[in-house]
DNA sequence: GATATAATTTATAGTAATTCTAAATTGTGG
DNA sequence: CCACAATTTAGAATTACTATAAATTATATC
């Protein structure tokens, strides 16, 4: 039984201010596991929240992201999405409707994870620094 | 001791007309593996090619992905890379020089294929049609 | 080989996701 | 509660990519 810490104490814990858009943004994302992007995110919470900002939104998805508190996934349609749950689990994007599900098998085990799905490409993409820009410049 | 087919044939192959636009980048790509965009392929190219658009580096990429004839990648920044090889084989993004480095081994294994690499982020994502879209619209 | 026709190319305008800017506001340590 | 830095905000700017429509070209057929 572990202590699930609220948003607000994640904020903390990660050493940056505690906001009202970051409460709220962090909230939602909390709540929707849709893998939103940050004009959905802004969409659904503009109209309760009048004076939020799409830059806000934008700008506090990527702090979140670089605190590690969300996980960044980017659609083969180049829009980046937002995940609460940063544990490392894999994406299957529907070409068609574009909605993105989550799967924890490996890529060749597919077609049993997602059964009924057309699996037409797998792709694999690291990030990090390459050898020689963690050697010159961190 | 395979047969390589030349750049045309393998367009005839794929039962696609052969174009000069089609030749021209499809040939650049074969020869230059360095993952580039539809941007880097047509500023490499007009010189020697007054006559191509970038439009058409958009189209004829399109139309080799559609193909199989090159792969996509998708970076973390959200920009399209294209590599003729089409065997499936991880990308490694590098956050500082927008590098894309190919890397043969499982992601749980990158540290040793890239070595002096700093991994940060490692993503799955598979893309086709969702059970779904894949029962109602095929 | 000439020609008809559909596919492709091209230039340019348009779109949409994201970033930039600079002024206004807000969170937090002292 | 005050000062100051961090953050938010609106709107302009940027940029990758797509749409459009006219010009050109590849290929099938005569």
């Amino acid at each position: 039984m572990s202590i699930e810490l609220s948003a607000t104490d994640r904020l903390r814990e990660a050493g940056i201010r505690v906001t009202v858009p970051r409460l709220l943004i962090f909230q939602y994302l909390i709540d929707n596991r849709t893998h939103p992007t940050c004009d959905r995110i802004y969409n659904d919470l503009k109209d309760a929240n009048p004076s939020l900002s799409l830059a806000t939104v934008y700008n506090v998805t990527e702090k979140l992201a670089d605190e590690k508190l969300v996980a960044v996934i980017v659609s083969p349609d180049g829009e980046r999405h937002y995940d609460s749950i940063t544990d490392f689990h894999g994406h299957f994007y529907c070409d068609q409707c574009s909605s993105i599900y989550d799967f924890k098998c490996r890529p060749d085990k597919m077609p049993e994870c997602l059964k009924g799905a057309v699996v037409k490409s797998v792709s694999y993409i690291a990030r990090g620094y390459c050898p020689d820009c963690a050697k010159n410049h961190m």
